[in-house]
DNA sequence: TAGATTGTTAATCGATTAACAATC
DNA sequence: TAGATTGTTAATCGATTAACAATC
């Protein structure tokens, strides 16, 4: 049985702090499609906007909406709406978007180049300071502003740079393992299919478009069948 | 309220066909991680796999397991396990892995060349039949086996050769929406940020590496800070 | 048989929606 | 004030876990 007495410390103590701590999954993963949305707004001089209309943009409820936003903060003016302005600062906050990262990205594919070409990382604050290949190709060239290095530079490198962050884009001849809880680095995102164990200061976040084109195709072949 | 007697008839009388249309979306979405763990273990010439072996691999409960196998099939077999041949074969069925789709690529940049140059369609039995560029970069030459078009012929294309799939890499002077419900689309694989709506017959699928990226940096952030 | 492992039920947990009083 | 819109509660829905009888 729980015997606190219903005092006002019970929850509205909460420092901003505390509050962010107990930030659900489910909504975690709506603040990117939130923040996206709420740029939009900025760029074209929207200033206010209302659940209403971001559940309409975002293709979710308003209810929602108003419940995700009453967790992360106290934002909201009753009769008015939100300021767009205030919402993205408190989402950026939590998003880590002001926080500066650093990352490289380890093999020179098509798909790592293809990331370092795009603004990707500029666009949301990371500084990609290195690309890592396993042959000599490209080694000593220049993927746009970024250098490629050989491969058995990376661990110095990532000490040496304080890296936060590695993209890993193939594992072909590489053991992965040896990042995990390497110098500074508390972040692997990951690419291949190959499983990795995270550590206790480096986690790992998978990407896998072999998943995602299979949902796709599964969704419309269900689509075809008639749900 | 419901006067139907309950009878055998009642859930266990469902069909293949109609148990398959009740897989909910969080089963869904483990489906392509279930193909993949299976596929691993072929390879490596185990034959047999129980719920837990499969739960320690792909880090999720036992118990899960069963039930999702359980909603999706009568694969398991007391005291023994599960045939990993026959689960491939009942997963493969429902992604829709056995259907032949196709899929055009809709912007020649970096994205959609990497994408194009990896073996992620022909991996997953999806036939690449074209990549359609805006300007005349490209057009007329080929990468990997595809070959180059010009935008203007995209919809013709779409239509004569029946193409299931759209890959959208960028709408940087291209208006989407006329690929919704057009010829034999059915679905749109969204890399860009553009929200688009989906038609009666074509579905959207969004995949955005800066959402990823923004999750990636604020599980980073919040790791730091001690959860 | 004894041991292993599923299938299934019930309990728990978390996420979403609906509704409306509070209030700007 | 009247109208708009939030914040919050309660109801609902869906997903996960625990437990164990059924059975291979």
């Amino acid at each position: 049985m729980d015997t606190r007495l219903p005092t006002s410390s019970d929850d509205s103590m909460l420092s901003a702090e505390d509050k962010e701590k107990t930030i659900p999954a489910a909504l975690l993963s709506r603040l990117p499609q939130y923040y996206i949305c709420l740029k939009d707004l900025v760029n074209r001089d929207i200033m206010r906007v209302s659940s209403r209309e971001l559940s309409k943009a975002l293709d979710i409820t308003d209810s929602q909406v108003r419940q995700d936003f009453a967790r992360i903060g106290d934002y909201g003016r009753q009769g008015y709406g939100y300021s767009v302005r205030e919402l993205i600062i408190g989402v950026s906050d939590i998003l880590g978007i002001t926080d500066e990262f650093s990352a490289v990205i380890i093999g020179a594919n098509v798909l790592g180049l293809a990331i370092a070409s795009d603004s990707l990382f500029s666009r949301h604050g990371v500084l990609l300071k290195g690309i890592f290949n396993f042959d000599g190709t490209l080694v000593g060239q220049r993927v746009g502003n970024t250098k490629v290095y050989p491969l058995d530079e990376l661990i110095p490198f990532i000490v040496k740079e304080k890296v936060d962050i590695a993209v890993l884009t193939t594992t072909e001849g590489y053991d992965p393992s040896e990042l995990i809880d390497n110098g500074s680095l508390r972040g692997i995102w990951n690419f291949t299919n190959r499983f990795i164990e995270r550590g206790e200061k480096t986690l790992v976040h998978n990407v896998s478009l072999g998943d995602s084109l299979m949902t796709l195709c599964c969704k419309i072949k269900r689509l075809k069948e008639g749900r």
